[in-house]
DNA sequence: GTTGTCTATGGACAAATGTCCTTTTTTCTG
DNA sequence: CAGAAAAAAGGACATTTGTCCATAGACAAC
């Protein structure tokens, strides 16, 4: 549930030693802070160091839909970075969250020159494809206790480290439908 | 809900022309013939020169799931592409289709020497994204009418092109309530 | 024409999920 | 510690959606 690319982190953090060509700068959020705004501009790309957020936004009859949890290693912002439209979603610190920030320009130089991140970034992008595609399937094909079954099996300590409410966002399912499948999880007599 | 993409579209069609280099080669499929096939190995790239294909592949339960249709430049294989699992889903003409090949070496290839193709296949994953995004959060919180009306706003034609069933399982949603929701439409009193 | 297969349509009922509210528990803040 | 605010839990009912049929039309094969 909270995506990792340990692969990319271990290159960022290379290039991105002091010493190095210095493109990236490092940036922190303490928890509830707001990294993107959807709707508002975006001129970098990040990764996350360390930490985790949470990635959402809200649809016009007012529902909140979560997109992802990103947690070392993954990278956001890259939507928007091949045009001039606003953030698609809001990015919001979870836990304290430490970020390299590279600006849109930078980034774009830098995938020309280095073919390494070129791939990486690529690798990134299909990996995320990939995860959104059977996530979308599994949660579309399957009923509400499946879905937490798979979620906890992913993550047992799940409901201790994430509200309930963003949970249920995640699953596309309402705070009191969560409730009762965890009721009848547990509950069996 | 057919993808196109004419940007690549037209980018394909003049590097692969007669006496530039010939990376690509031409295919054809009959209606219902299986380009991929879920759980097999793939070996290339495809672009979409002509007709339009559906994407879609079996869960574990017995449901299918459309993940697109596909039509003018519009591209897959590129999931496989860096490494060697097998296809995740089928792909399936639904007309007669023509279409640009190519070995995932020679793509890779090319996507170091042609910075162009490099930036339009990043853009093209990252349209990708967005897009079954914004797909997956709208069939999660809309009701089966909402994602007709929707369908039908893009697509007027929709029902005499695919036939019933594929539609409801694009929408994730069973061929009865699909019929209910069409009743509901256009039966008003 | 007859048979068989596939698609479309819809009735009747069961099951899943959402809506609306109330109560309890936990966490935060002064 | 008191009080307010947020998160969790769940009762009762309405609505939506799925399941399981049954029927009817279109088309192909023989």
């Amino acid at each position: 549930m909270i995506r990792h690319n340990k692969e990319l982190f271990d290159y960022i953090a290379e290039i991105s030693r002091p010493g190095a060509l210095q493109h990236f700068t490092a940036c922190s959020f303490a928890p509830g802070a707001h990294i993107l705004t959807e709707g508002k501009k975006v001129f970098s790309v990040y990764i996350i160091k360390s930490g985790f957020v949470k990635c959402y936004f809200h649809t016009e009859n007012g529902g909140t839909f979560i997109q992802e949890f990103f947690g070392e290693g993954e990278l956001f912002g890259e939507i928007e970075l091949l045009d001039d439209t606003a953030s698609y979603c809001t990015v919001e610190a979870i836990a304290q969250v430490d970020l390299y920030k590279i600006s849109k320009q930078d980034f774009l130089l830098l995938l020309e020159k280095d073919e390494k991140l070129n791939r990486l970034f690529i690798k990134t992008l299909i990996t995320k494809l990939k995860y959104k595609a059977s996530r979308h399937s599994y949660n579309q094909l399957h009923t509400i206790p499946e879905k937490l079954d798979r979620l906890k099996s992913r993550m047992p300590d799940l409901t201790e480290v994430i509200p309930k409410q963003d949970i249920a966002d995640y699953l596309g399912i309402t705070l009191r439908a969560l409730n009762r499948a965890i009721k009848g999880m547990t509950g069996a007599v």
